[in-house]
DNA sequence: TTGTAGGCGTTATCAG
DNA sequence: CTGATAACGCCTACAA
């Protein structure tokens, strides 16, 4: 790289202030044609590009939200992971169909949503993990370089989250907790869960369901559960203490769980398994598969976020689909909002949800429209 | 939000300089221990956090590496689409397995890779989408407020990316094309449609093969193709002069290939069709499936990328996987060598990828340890 | 329409 | 170990 030219060597090469060169790239009618023309040559043949660290200095504004989410890939895992090495091509038969990339689809999709509403808005997107040792670093560097912070349940803990929220909008994505005062926005995952139970109860006849359970600490995953109990308690049925067995929102996890409900012989005499999630349902699924139980004539089996993965499994997966996309946009659009309002009082919005009947909770006459 | 404190309010409460408040970020080792207290318990009251801006600023780098990626989504069907409304839940029996979410797995993917090998470095990642009118401010926002960039095929245009290139790094994630003076890390594309084709040329012995193309700009797609008629040619046969149909990469291109396809009865005659991405080629499944079409035994249908979906897919799809994470990996590590090593030659790494063999080209009886 | 000048909040160098 | 004090590159009244 030549030495990175600024403002000033714009300015003089093209003979005007650099206010002017100021003004060509803010508000470039203000500038007389003529000049412009000037300026935009010695930009061009300078290769000058304006330094976001300083407009931002100047104008109090980075024009970047912050997006932060967690993670579950392995930090360890990942620094073992050589990034070369091995043959250029390798073929191999993969008769397992139980790949777990590590990937989220739901935090891809929540991204996805934010990026394209600051995009709307003329904002770019900055994201952070907060894992390792230096997560709160990464938090703090995250807060400093943007105008507000959008962060999904978790990701974030609760004293760094108080302390960064003095200083900026922060949206959270997930259901509120207990004396929260950030604003929210998430999916009705109550209602969609207790519309899910009911489809099992009133139109497969489904008596004895389990819920498979998430983390401990996720707000909607405990929202779920209770819209599960809630819909059991209402038809009369037996209401569990807790859910069955927890895992962690991975296909990994739902595997894991899936042989531990096998070998401990608790899927016995059960008719269905409501999962906290799609990808913990789709991991019990395979399992359940390779024992040899049927779903859904031995076993119905639900999800519940709609990742497009639930739509081709076999058989393909009754869920509920929160709209990803649009939770992403919003907790922007709202975190946009608070910085020209930030006096209001905190907000919960709810997204609706929609309830897939699929082919892993049994067949459909005609049901529903 | 109260008024954003600075190092000056810290320094003054804490009754230090506010050169020691820096070194209390910067360098705590370097402040005494009784004073570190100090400044750690104003920071805490003040609800302090470091600009990033300024620090940016003064050290000459933003400790930020930018990701640039296509998008396939219709920013007027964004612009369109109600962010609320509806009834908090619907319920609806969802019959057709065909739904496209506009999500690119293979980007999210390899975004996921950059997150990971930035934090590995301790640098954020901002992300940015060149759509609509403005595509080439936000591509200059993006250059000027990051250390280093990369960018996936596509994305910038060639006059914009030389521009910003004389100023950082800029690692392109796609092959190179004729003339490009760029850092390049791509998966062994050519490789691994030869070693596919010639799978399906020699163990199932398909003969009568045609691809179906990607967009024509994609130099990945390009590669590709001229792998499978390397093959062919190799094999004695017949070598198409170009794909028979080209899509755009995403699956609802894939089905309407697939529906013109058919209705133009250019399948009749034919063994196998080779698409140059698993998106496309999964869409081209549905709609072979929905005709009544037999894949495998009809048909043999291949793609490329291994996406998840690829994987859960009826008939589960043979593929070769792209290493995704680990090329935004390699991308960003690439960024970072150059950061410090500014005048070496621009260079190309090609990682390894696997040929994934499953059901949709037919049975294997042990062909591949 | 254009120029002047005073910040914006850090980092980094150099004394002490 | 700590404190002054220049940069750093741009924005924005205010003036001309």
């Amino acid at each position: 790289m030549e030495k990175t030219p600024t403002v000033y060597d714009v300015a003089e090469m093209a003979g005007v202030s650099i206010a002017t060169v100021s003004r060509y790239f803010r508000n470039p009618a203000a500038v007389r044609e003529t000049t412009r023309e000037r300026v935009r040559e010695v930009v061009r043949e300078l290769g000058y590009v304006p330094s976001g660290s300083a407009r931002g200095l100047a104008a109090r504004r980075t024009g970047t939200i912050g997006v932060c989410f967690p993670s579950f890939d392995d930090v360890a895992q990942i620094d073992a992971r050589r990034l070369e090495g091995g043959p250029p091509v390798q073929v191999r038969v993969d008769a397992d169909a139980h790949v777990d990339t590590g990937s989220d689809l739901y935090i891809a999709e929540v991204v996805r949503g934010t990026e394209i509403e600051a995009w709307r808005h003329g904002f770019a997107v900055m994201i952070a993990v907060p894992r390792g040792a230096a997560a709160h670093n990464v938090v703090e560097g995250l807060a400093g370089r943007v105008d507000g912070l959008v962060t999904l349940a978790r990701a974030i803990d609760a004293d760094q989250l108080a302390h960064i929220a003095r200083r900026l909008p922060v949206v959270v994505v997930a259901g509120p907790r207990e004396g929260d005062v950030y604003d929210h926005v998430t999916a009705n995952n109550h209602g969609g869960m207790v519309a899910l139970t009911d489809h099992l109860i009133d139109d497969h006849r489904l008596t004895r369901l389990e819920f498979v359970g998430g983390p401990e600490d996720s707000p909607d995953a405990q929202t779920r559960f209770e819209g599960f109990t809630e819909a059991m308690l209402l038809a009369g049925l037996g209401v569990p203490e807790r859910p069955i067995a927890r895992c962690d929102f991975t296909r990994a996890g739902g595997r894991e769980t899936g042989r531990r409900l096998l070998a401990e012989g608790l899927l016995d005499d059960l008719d269905g398994l409501v999962c906290a999630n799609d990808q913990s349902a789709l991991g019990v699924l395979d399992e359940l598969t390779a024992a040899g139980v049927r779903v859904p004539q031995d076993l119905a089996v639900t999800g519940f976020d709609g990742i497009e993965a639930s739509n081709v499994a076999t058989p393909r997966l009754t869920t509920v689909r929160q709209p990803m996309v649009e939770l992403g946009r919003l907790a922007v659009a709202q975190v946009l909002h608070r910085l020209n309002e930030p006096m209001t009082e905190p907000t919960t919005r709810v997204l609706p949800v929609e309830v897939l009947l699929r082919d892993s909770c049994g067949p459909h006459a005609g049901d529903v429209a």
